[in-house]
DNA sequence: CTTTGCACCTGTTGGC
DNA sequence: TGCCAACAGGTGCAAA
């Protein structure tokens, strides 16, 4: 479900509603998750302070002042705020509950998601640690792109989906940053000009800038920590748009598959 | 080192 | 209505 424009639309949600206010308990009715969320949260976390909200990749960071939450979405989950003792429906995991009366419950069906908890730098976790910039950031220009691609074969979608690479690009804004770029998705990432590098950077900057503008992409269920949903499904060019006409030249959309992924394009613009 | 494909898990959709 | 295959917005990991 989420790609960074979701999860910084979800941060910027429950962040207000977090921020400053204490944990009044952890409840956890499915630990397993990606990873097993880690016993003893409650013990650690009641009567704590939560000191920020910050988002690194598509990774939420709860910051404590002796270590941080990281919540991670998956595939499929979600973050709201609820009245604490709410009744949970079944794939609601886990609920932060604040002191407020209010709580953060993850819904996540298919528990790709993560709760997991670190007393040291959130960025010297393991998970984090070898992460690319930040495509929102100042060190993803051209420059960065294009000397990363050199000797790359593989193909530019899949390169611009390698978080080692960039962090944040997922499926839907991958498609759609090419096609704004005008580059076909199959290219090998070497042979990218440094004009077209820079030419994609952009892309890449001003479909998740747009898309986090819009409250993200509702294509299900998606909704912000707000519970509205996101508009930015109205922008997408290309995405899920396979057998329609390019709305730049009429050209009929295609689709393929690339890394088992969907990938959607035109065929007479990018190239 | 890079590249490729699988794995994790559940729900939805579309064809028969 | 039921059954089954294919697919779904992520990403760590093993194998090639």
């Amino acid at each position: 479900m989420p790609e960074l424009p979701e999860v910084e639309t979800t941060r910027r949600g429950i962040a207000p509603h977090l921020t400053g206010h204490t944990v009044a308990d952890v409840i956890v009715r499915h630990p397993q998750l990606r990873w097993p969320v880690p016993r003893g949260l409650a013990g650690k976390l009641r009567g704590c302070i939560i000191q920020a909200v910050e988002r690194r990749a598509k990774y939420l960071l709860l910051r404590f002042g002796h270590g941080t939450l990281i919540l991670h979405l998956g595939m499929s989950g979600s973050l709201r705020l609820i009245d604490a003792g709410a009744p949970a429906a079944k794939h609601e995991h886990f609920d932060l509950v604040l002191d407020t009366g209010r709580a953060l419950r993850l819904t996540d069906p298919r528990r790709f998601g993560a709760v997991l908890w670190t007393r040291n730098d959130p960025a010297q976790h393991e998970l984090l640690r070898d992460l690319g910039p930040e495509p929102l950031g100042d060190n993803f220009d051209a420059d960065y792109l294009y000397l990363a691609s050199r000797k790359r074969t593989t193909a530019i979608k899949l390169f611009i989906m390698d978080s080692k690479v960039v962090v944040g690009v997922g499926n839907i804004y991958a498609s759609e940053a090419l096609f704004r770029a005008g580059i076909h998705p199959g290219r090998a990432a070497g042979s990218l000009s440094h004009e077209r590098c820079a030419r994609l950077v952009a892309a890449i900057r001003q479909v998740l800038h747009e898309a986090i503008r819009q409250g993200g992409t509702t294509l299900r269920d998606f909704t912000g920590g707000d519970g509205k949903p996101g508009y930015f499904a109205q922008e997408l060019r290309v995405y899920g748009r396979a057998g329609e006409p390019c709305t730049a030249c009429g050209a009929t959309i295609k689709q393929m598959r690339q890394g088992q992924r969907s990938t959607y394009y035109c065929p007479r613009c990018q190239r």
